[in-house]
RNA sequence: GAGAUCGUAGCUCAGUUGGUUAGAGCGUCAGUUUGUGGCACUGAAGGCCGUGGGUUCGAAACCCAUCGGUCUCCCCA
C-alpha cells in the first residue's frame, strides 16, 4: 500500500522542527517573563465538555472519537439504534463520548472548574499544544495545528488586558513580524445592538460586521437585513461602521453615538484605559477597530485580533475577555481573559518573509571519521569526551572511503571533521579539519577536548 | 456544506492532433579515486501514467465514476 497522511496534517522534518521550536521558545519565554505557568491537558475531552461552546459551526468541526467495543454482539441492537440517531444529526453517547480538543480555552475552563478550590487567584497559565478541527484544509488552515494560549482567570482588572497586549507586542517584535494588534470591546458591540433596539440580535450583528473588510459595506447591509434587521437598524449600523479617522476621532464619534448607554460608555472606557496605560512603543502597533467582532461568542469584553501587515493570511492570533466561561462547568462568576498565538500561520508568515535566523538550525558540530576498528575505537573515546563538554558529535557508522565520509558531513552541514587514521593512532594525534574553510591542524589527542568548535 | 483545479520515477515537472520500447533535471547507488570533501565525467537502479470502467485497431492523453492533493467560499488560528 502507498502510505499517505490524513488530510490537513503534516510531518515536520528536522529543519522545520528547528524553526517551529524557535517560535515556541520565543512565545514560551515571554509568557514566563510575564508570570504565566505551563499547563497541559489531554488530547481528548468528553464530548459534553466541548459541544455547544463554539457555536453551531464549531460543533460541526469537532473531531469525534468512535467508542470501542461496538462490535460486541450483545450491543448490536443498541448500537444500530444509536447509529440511526447519528444519521439524524444528533450526537449519541453510546457511539461517541470523547472528542479531540478543538481549542485550548475550553479545556482550560474545564480544568479551572475542576480545580477551583486549589488555585491561587488570579490564576495565570499558558498552554502550548495541538488542537484539531474537522475543517477543509486550505492555505494557512490545517486539521491539526498548534495554539499557544495565555489566560488569566479570577481577575476583572484591565491590567490583565494591558499585559496581554504587551505580550503580543513583545513576541512579534522578537520574531520580527510587523503586526497590527486590533482591539475592540464586545461591550461596544452590545451597545450598538441595544442602540438599534435589537439587543437580542447582537450575535447576528457581530457575525455580519465581522465580514466588513472582506465583503464590503453593501454585502454587510444585505446580510444584516437577511438576518432580520429592519432598514433603520441597518442604517444605524452603517453609521457606526462608517466611523473613521484617528483613534481619538473615532472614540469621540463613538461617544456621541453611544455615550449615553452604560455598556457603550464602559466599552469605550476599557479601550481608553488600555491605550493610555501602554507606552507609545506598544500603542503604535495597536489599532482600535470597531468593526472587529470575532466569531466565538463567549467573549464579553475587550477582544483582540492580530494581523501580519506584509502577508495575506488569516489572523495569526486572537483572544479576549470572557466573563463566565467556567459557569458552563458549574463554577459561576469567574472572569477571565486570554490570548492565543497561531504558530502554524506565524510559521508560514516567517517563512514567506524569510525571518528565521540562520542559527535556528542546530545539528552535529563534529564528525569523527571511521578509518578502521582500532582507529574508530580511539575516535569513539575522544568523541565521548567532547560530548561531555556539550559538543554534538557523531562518528561515521562504518569504515568507508574518505570521499563518502566527507560527503556525509557536507550533507548534514557538519562544521568540523576529526580524522584519526593509522598514522595518527600510532602518534597519539588527530587531524582537526574546519570543513567550511578547509583549514586543518594536527594536534595531540589529549588536546582535543580543549579545542573550541565554533 | 458549495465550487475550482491538479494527480506521470523518491522530488519538481516534460510528454505534439490519440500512434512503436513513457522522458529530463534534482536526489539515490556504484565507478573514475583504498589518506582529504563540495566540482566534473561515466554508468545503474527506480513507473499498474492515482484507481475502476468506457470510447478506439490503438489511451498517460478523450468520456464517466471514484479516491487523493491544492485552492476559493462558509467559518476560523
Amino acid at each position: 500500500m502507498k502510505p499517505t497522511l490524513p488530510q490537513g496534517t503534516r510531518d515536520f522534518s528536522a529543519e522545520v522542527v528547528g524553526k517551529r521550536n524557535y517560535i515556541f521558545n520565543t512565545i514560551r519565554s515571554v509568557f514566563e517573563l510575564y508570570g504565566f505557568q505551563p499547563l497541559e491537558t489531554p488530547a481528548m475531552e468528553n464530548l459534553d465538555t466541548l459541544m455547544g461552546k463554539y457555536g453551531e459551526e464549531g460543533d460541526k468541526l469537532i473531531f469525534k472519537i468512535l467508542n470501542n467495543g461496538l462490535d460486541n454482539p450483545a450491543k448490536h441492537v443498541q448500537a444500530q439504534e444509536d447509529f440511526a440517531k447519528i444519521l439524524e444529526g444528533k450526537s449519541i453517547k453510546g457511539l461517541t463520548e470523547r472528542a479531540l480538543r478543538y481549542d485550548l480555552t475550553i479545556p482550560f475552563a474545564r480544568y479551572v472548574a475542576m480545580n477551583f478550590g486549589q488555585l491561587t487567584l488570579p490564576f495565570k497559565r499558558y498552554q502550548v499544544q495541538p488542537v484539531w478541527r474537522a475543517d477543509r484544509p486550505q492555505k494557512g488552515r490545517y486539521r491539526e495545528f498548534y495554539q499557544c494560549d495565555a489566560d488569566v482567570v479570577g481577575s476583572n482588572s484591565l491590567l490583565n488586558e494591558v499585559e496581554l497586549t504587551s505580550i503580543y507586542s513583545t513576541v512579534f517584535k522578537k520574531l520580527g513580524i510587523d503586526v497590527e494588534i486590533r482591539i475592540n470591546s464586545r461591550k461596544i458591540l452590545a451597545a450598538l445592538a441595544e442602540l438599534c433596539g435589537g439587543a437580542d440580535k447582537m450575535i447576528d450583528i457581530t457575525i455580519a460586521i465581522d465580514k466588513l473588510d472582506k465583503i464590503g459595506m453593501e454585502k454587510v447591509k444585505e446580510e444584516l437585513s437577511q438576518r432580520g434587521l429592519a432598514s433603520n437598524q441597518v442604517t444605524t449600523i452603517e453609521n457606526y461602521l462608517l466611523i473613521s479617522g484617528s483613534t481619538e476621532e473615532k472614540i469621540a464619534a463613538l461617544k456621541i453615538m453611544m455615550g449615553e448607554l452604560d455598556t457603550g460608555k464602559k466599552g469605550i472606557e476599557e479601550i481608553e484605559f488600555i491605550l493610555n496605560f501602554l507606552p507609545s512603543s506598544v500603542t503604535s502597533q495597536v489599532s482600535t477597530d470597531f468593526t472587529l467582532a470575532r466569531g466565538l461568542n463567549y467573549y464579553t469584553g475587550i477582544i483582540f485580533e492580530i494581523k501580519a501587515k506584509a502577508v495575506q493570511i488569516g489572523s495569526i492570533g486572537g483572544g479576549g475577555r470572557y466573563d463566565d466561561l467556567t459557569g458552563l462547568f458549574g463554577v459561576p462568576n469567574v472572569p477571565g481573559v486570554g490570548i492565543s498565538f497561531g504558530v502554524d500561520r506565524i510559521y508560514d508568515v516567517m517563512e514567506e518573509l524569510k525571518l528565521f535566523p540562520a542559527e535556528v538550525q542546530t545539528g552535529t558540530k563534529v564528525l569523527f571519521f571511521n578509518l578502521g576498528e582500532a582507529e574508530s575505537k580511539a575516535a569513539f573515546l575522544l568523541m565521548q569526551q567532547l560530548r561531555e563538554k556539550g559538543i554534538a558529535c557523531e562518528i561515521y557508522h562504518e569504515n568507508a572511503k574518505f570521499d563518502k565520509q566527507f560527503k556525509y558531513a557536507d550533507k548534514k552541514r557538519i562544521s568540523y571533521a576529526v580524522i584519526i587514521g593509522s598514522k595518527e593512532l600510532q602518534e597519539g594525534k588527530c587531524v582537526v579539519k574546519n570543513l567550511s574553510t578547509g583549514e586543518q591542524t594536527i594536534i595531540a589527542q589529549t588536546e582535543l577536548p580543549n579545542e573550541l568548535f565554533e
